[in-house]
DNA sequence: ACCCTAACCTGAACGCCGTTCAACTGATCA
DNA sequence: TGATCAGTTGAACGGCGTTCAGGTTAGGGT
């Protein structure tokens, strides 16, 4: 019984979601799929690449229309959807984050972020300082929301969850430190 | 021949240093102690717990006499040790950022970010978002930049690091968004 | 009807990994 | 002398990602 490579990718997907990164084996896919684990890799030439596949996959599952007219509001459009994406599936922020690092997909984004601040005349430094800036702190800030709070499902850690930063806060501080810088 | 705590300790951080993240297993680390990997379950749990002594010894090995006076000085201050603690060691940004994400160590940079901010007369709740904001932005700076510098040493990648952005502009970004809500 | 190609899969193996456990060693100290 | 206890051994368990030579199956060209 024959699968294509998005079979293969939406089990992978459907396996982190329901069961978490730890569980993302390719044995394990293999056996989701009822298939040998050395059969993925007709289908993907690693498992970093099948991860890479994921993530992108967990963001265009996320994509949503964009309205904001303005710069700043733009930016957060941004921010928002990208980290409603990963929030969405379990692990995704681990998963997205630790793709886009090593540089091996999950760029959309920054791409975005990027666009927005040369369409509104940012100096090219600040572009890029500020696109890496916003993602840093959206990636941090949801991947230490996703692992506390399943560190406190597991019971393993005690950390309160209302101390949790509230994450449009912590944006409009970066975004009012380029506002500074962009006048606007 | 016996070892103590501190010994495996010493060693652990000394392979990480040397030969990475990856090489840092309880059996090498056995290797390196002439030793049975499982010797070393006697002085740590686990090797989470082992790599939380790490965090936290890659981050005392960074400490500095602190000198700022003013709020904006001494959380620059503080960001730039926490940042070149974590650089100064192969992976130490990774190993810090997962311990601390985890709830389990690594505490300390926070603590401080924190005690400045309301020593500034900042609000709680802007101290909590703040401090992490800041720490967010830190970790991921430092762990992108590691790990783009070793991707690229590796040839794995072919990213540009003319391209790693200022981490002192970035720095200001939201120390400026943060003087625009304290005053100063 | 034939063969070829390409996609897809099998099954076994390799060399790693973290962790557990009962049993052993060798000092220290009463 | 004997007990205690920190430190270690050696084997094992069950997992992991990955490789590889060889099988299967379906479709298209001749």
């Amino acid at each position: 019984m024959p699968h294509r490579r998005s079979d293969v990718l939406a089990h992978a997907v459907d396996l982190l979601d329901t069961h978490g990164l730890a569980a993302l084996t390719m044995r394990r896919l293999g056996a989701e799929l009822e298939v040998q684990p050395s059969a993925i890799y007709h289908h993907f030439a690693s498992k970093q690449a099948l991860l890479a596949a994921v993530a992108d996959e967990i963001l265009a599952r996320g994509a949503r229309p964009r309205t904001a007219s303005e710069w700043p509001d733009q930016l957060r459009e941004i921010c928002v959807e990208l980290r409603e994406a990963m929030l969405a599936c379990t692990d995704g922020a681990d998963v997205v984050a630790t793709v886009w690092a090593f540089g091996l997909g999950a760029a959309a984004p920054v791409a975005d972020l990027e666009k927005v601040l040369t369409d509104a005349d940012a100096p090219d430094e600040l572009v890029a300082v500020a696109s890496r800036t916003l993602v840093h702190y959206v990636f941090g800030h949801a991947f230490e929301e996703q692992t506390a709070r399943q560190a406190v499902r597991l019971g393993a850690v005690d950390r309160s969850l209302d101390s949790l930063p509230d994450f449009g806060l912590g944006l409009d501080l970066v975004i009012d430190g380029l506002r500074l810088r962009l006048g606007s």
